[in-house]
Formats: structure tokens, C-alpha cells, sequence
DNA sequence: AAGACTAATGCTTTTATGACAATAATAGGA
DNA sequence: TCCTATTATTGTCATAAAAGCATTAGTCTT
């Protein structure tokens, strides 16, 4: 028996005191009226109405059960009609995560520019490399590199994520630019570390992607001081190229041009920029705010990093 | 689809976060519960919990929705329980209708018994000769003469209602016994005034039972006034065996003997006194202790008055 | 006294729920 | 790394419940 239809059937016979109208007001027949009450009366065991064939009456049972159960329907009703307002209207918390790096050059201010749009929604943004995971609701939209992409969450590609291997005009003119792995061997190379562990440098050998064996000079997980470190000319750094784009284009590095491709993750894979979230089975606009005017931002500055990059080539 | 199942699904559901766990607690298969929720979320159009084949969490609209329907839910079994306890513990109000006269007799010292027996009960005792009807829920348990019986009542036999012609040993000592009805017609009468109007004096002639035409002195619709103007030896009256039985067992009253039986209401029809009372479709211990007490009272009291009766004769 | 309105009931059709089995996905351990 | 155990989902079927419709029975009104 469904339980609530028969408990909203009976609020309503308790209101108009009539199977027609209840009927009527609920569009079915009068006699699935008269059997939901009836049923719900054989299940409490005690009779809610008095009927004679032309009028109805409450019984003092009725009267205690109406007074318990409509306060209930009304809160049911009012719980149904939040979520549905909820999944329409933008509010509420979305997280987003993003790596650090790419976070602080482009995320913070698309997510500051969000903020000001959208001052209902509060933002949680959590900055890491930690893969946080959409699926199991650790974060609604994670903007991150990957190669292959997840299966069950919808991804929009950002722009590329390849690294460039970069030093300052300073140091290849006092230190020449490197152009074998052995030259990488003397040189001093900086490295970026993951929660997962340092990135190290791939190189292409004979159609086969090998770890470049190197002794990096400074590793750290705090991508701005590496790429001060190789600004200040103070060695070679594997960088993405969202990440050198400005420093390129007004000519405070230069990026050198190898043997080979390079690669920082599992080689020869090609990267992007993603930002993921959830399929939308059901809307929650907040999110679907959130994304939509973070694609936008981040795509358009992604053309400009491109646009910057053609200007300084 | 049953909402309210669905509800206490997604209330376990939120409290374990484990469908099988849930599944358990309700008996049924896991996929069970996994298509209620999926259900109510589809017809909410928002996720409530986020799935991993390992692990469920609440969305932020579930911990909402959760925060709403929980408390409705428990209103809804306290409502349940309410009831389910008032139909067995006996509290709450009895409406008991009964005839003035027999009331004042019989039902209101079974009344005052009954309410020192069940003091938690409160009753409503209406002396009234209105019928009030008990299918439209205006009295619980009616007392009251009757011929034939309605149909969707229980009725308990409380005695006889047949009506005896009698005076006063004194009167008739003056004035002689009637012994037709033209002697009637002679003598000073009583009656009694029904809503329905005055009750009449029938007799039997050649089979059938007519009216007889009489110019009544006193007309009331207070019983004992007539019987005490009877007893006071002022006249004759037609009354209730039940209500004379104590004046003619101590010789207050004699009864009259008429060449054929009197009947007040259409004619010759047997009439008694019943206790009527709902079918209990569903068991309500406040009427139902009401009317074992007030049989037991009333039928015991009735022998009383026939071996009373039987004494005096 | 008859008609109109209302609730209940009997029956059929449709719907949905539960049961069982199988699948997909993940976490933990050897 | 592979294997196993646990967990949620999906597919299919049988069953139970609800709706729909027509009819009956009982009141109130004119």
C-alpha cells in the first residue's frame, strides 16, 4: 500500500469531508479514495471516519491522527519542494579542486570572478595535488592534467598540458643550451614533486620512453619557486606550458628546443588540461553555474597563453 | 510508487550509508532498496547520496532533504503508535445517549460506576428522547426503546418496554378500574410528549389497533412528574413496566387489567430496551469496557425489577 | 414518493514491487 | 600484482496492489 498517497487522501477527506471532492482534487476515482482509507483504517486497526452514504465525519481518532499527520505531509511537502528549488536555484557549497600552479595562475581568479557573480554559492577550493575523487563526492568540479580521462565524470578540455624544457636568456648564454641527455647529467635541473612522487624527465630512445637518470638540483612541490629559480637563471626545469607562457612571451626564459620530445609523466602520453564534474543526471545548478563560467574564463585565457606563446615564437 | 517507503529507506539509507545494511533492517533484497532511492531521487530530479560500488555518501541536497523528512517521518509513527494505543488503552470520550426516565433509573447510577471504574475516561451523557443517530457519529453507545432494530448497529436487549395502564389503589378505590374505552374517555389521563410528538394511546379492536381519542389532563415530557400524579392518586397513565416496577412491588401503584393489551407507540409491536452500539470493525476499549459495564449494570438491574415484579404479583 | 447525489463494492486491466540471479566495481590481502 | 570478498546495480519474472469502470445501496431533497 502506498502509505503516503493514503495518508494525503486522508488529509484532505479530513478537510473537505468528502470522497468526491478528495477524489476529484486528487484526479482519480472515488473508489481508490474510499479504498486508501479504508486500507490505512484496517492497517492502524481503529476506524478514522464516520461515513453514512451522504456525509462523513471524523472520528476522535481521526481527529489525534489528523492532528499528527498533517503537520508531517507539510514538512514532506516542504522537503520535496526545497530539494527541487535547491536543484534549480544556485546555492549551497560547490568544491572545486585544481592543481596548484595552474590553481593560482588561472583557477583563482576565474573562482574570484565566480564569487562575485554567484554570492548565494559558497566556494571551497581546495588546491592540491591530490587526485581528489569527483565519484566518491570528495569534490563537484576538479580541474587537473590527465591523459586518459575518467569514464563517469564529464571532462571539458582546458588546453594543453606538455612541458617545455626552459632556462633564462642569462643562463644559455653563460652555460649554452643542452642538447643531449648527458648534457641535462651536468647541468642543474630542478624537479617538481607530486604526492605521488618526484616527476621525473622522459626521454624518447629508439621509439621507447626511458627515464632520463638525473640528480636534480632543488625539488620542491611549489611550482612558483621553480620557476624562479630557472627565471633567475639558475639552471633547467621541465615546465608546462600554461605555466611559462608570460615569462615566454616577454622573454624572461627561453625554451630550448631538444633531441627529442619531453615528457614529465608516463611517457609519450598526450595531456590536457581537464576540468571535470559530475554528469548531470540531475541539474544541481550550482555546479552547472560554476562550470559553465569556469570553462569560459579558463578556455578564453588558455587562448591568450596560446596567443602569447605564437607571439613570442 | 510508495513515497513513504522510499522515505524510510532513504532515512535508513542515511543513517547506515550501506544499502545492504538497510535492506537488511527491512527485510527486503538490496536491488530493492537501490530502486526505491533511485526512484525518489528521479522523481525529486536531484541525487541524494553519491555511489561507489563501496561506499555511499549524502549529497548536500540528501543531508537537506534528510534534515526535513526525518523528523516527518517520526511524526508519522508517533502518529501511528497514537492511535494504535488509543484503540487499546481506554481514554478519551464516551457519548452515551439514553431515554430520560430509564436513564435516570438505571443508566446513571451504571454511569456513575462506570466512571469511577475507568476514571480516565470522560463521558458525555446525553438524556435526551431525540434518536441520535449513531452511523453519523453523535453518540458512541445509545440506550433507548426500540422495535425493530437497525441494521448496522449492535443491539443488546436490556429488558422489556411494554406499557402498563395504572393508577393509584386510592383512585381506583374512588373511582373503580376502567374497563373500556369509554370509561378512558371519562377519566382524568396522562400522557407523555416525545419530540415526535405525544404518544398516543392504542387499543385493539377486531384485530386491528387503533388510536384511541382522548382528552389528556397532563401532558409532559417529564416521566416522573406523571408517574407522581398518578401515584398521588390524581389519574390514570400509560407507563413503562420498568419505571413502575418499584411503586407497584411496594403498592404505590396497581395495574390496570383492560378487556385487551395498550401499547403507546404503533401498534402492537414488542418492543425493549436496548443498548445499541458500532460493530466493532475495529476494537475501541473505551466503548467497548463502556458497554460491558453498562450491560452487566442494566441487565442485572432489569432482573431485579422482573423478580420485583414477580414478587409483587 | 421519486430522483439525484454519494459512498461502497465487484470486476478487469495496468502498474509496480519484490525476489532471484548475474554483473560491475572496488577494497583488502597474499 | 593478482585474487577474493564485499557491495551496488541491472535484467527478468512472478506476484501483489492500485486504478478504472460499472454497478449497487443508501440518504437527502424536491
Amino acid at each position: 500500500m502506498d502509505r503516503l498517497r493514503a495518508l494525503r487522501y486522508f488529509a484532505k477527506l479530513a478537510q473537505t469531508l468528502s470522497f468526491s471532492e478528495t477524489a476529484d482534487h486528487f484526479r482519480v476515482p472515488s473508489s481508490s479514495v474510499s479504498r486508501r482509507i479504508k486500507d490505512l483504517e484496517a492497517d492502524l486497526g481503529a476506524a478514522l471516519f464516520v461515513r453514512t452514504t451522504r456525509s462523513v465525519s471524523l472520528t476522535d481518532l481521526g481527529k489525534l491522527y489528523l492532528g499528527e499527520i498533517a503537520p508531517a505531509l507539510q514538512s514532506i511537502e516542504i522537503a520535496d519542494e526545497m530539494v527541487q528549488a535547491q536543484s534549480v536555484a544556485p546555492t549551497g557549497t560547490v568544491r572545486i579542486t585544481a592543481m596548484p600552479g595552474y590553481a593560482e595562475l588561472y583557477v583563482l581568479p576565474a573562482v574570484q570572478k565566480l564569487r562575485s557573480l554567484y554570492p548565494d554559492i559558497e566556494f571551497d577550493l581546495n588546491i592540491t595535488d591530490q587526485v581528489l575523487s569527483l565519484s566518491s563526492n570528495e569534490a563537484d568540479i576538479a580541474i587537473r592534467a590527465a591523459s586518459e580521462l575518467p569514464d563517469h565524470v564529464i571532462a571539458r578540455r582546458l588546453g594543453d598540458h606538455t612541458f617545455k624544457l626552459v632556462a633564462s636568456p642569462d643562463y644559455i648564454n653563460r652555460n649554452g643550451a643542452p642538447r643531449t641527455s648527458d648534457d641535462l647529467r651536468d647541468s642543474p635541473v630542478f624537479m617538481y614533486r607530486t604526492p605521488r612522487g618526484v616527476l621525473n624527465w622522459q626521454m624518447k630512445k629508439n621509439g621507447n620512453w626511458e627515464t632520463v637518470d638525473l640528480a636534480p638540483k632543488y625539488v620542491s612541490n611549489h611550482g612558483p619557486s621553480i620557476l624562479e629559480s630557472v627565471v633567475k637563471g639558475q639552471g633547467l626545469a621541465l615546465l608546462p606550458s600554461w605555466g611559462i607562457a608570460a615569462e615566454i612571451a616577454n622573454g624572461q626564459l627561453e625554451e630550448i628546443d631538444f633531441e627529442d620530445a619531453w615528457l614529465s609523466t608516463s611517457g609519450g602520453v598526450e595531456m590536457g588540461m581537464y576540468l571535470l564534474y559530475h554528469p548531470p543526471k540531475f541539474r544541481l545548478e550550482k555546479v552547472k553555474v560554476s562550470v559553465d563560467s569556469l570553462i569560459a574564463d579558463l578556455t578564453r585565457g588558455s587562448c591568450q597563453r596560446n596567443l602569447a606563446l605564437s607571439a613570442a615564437m
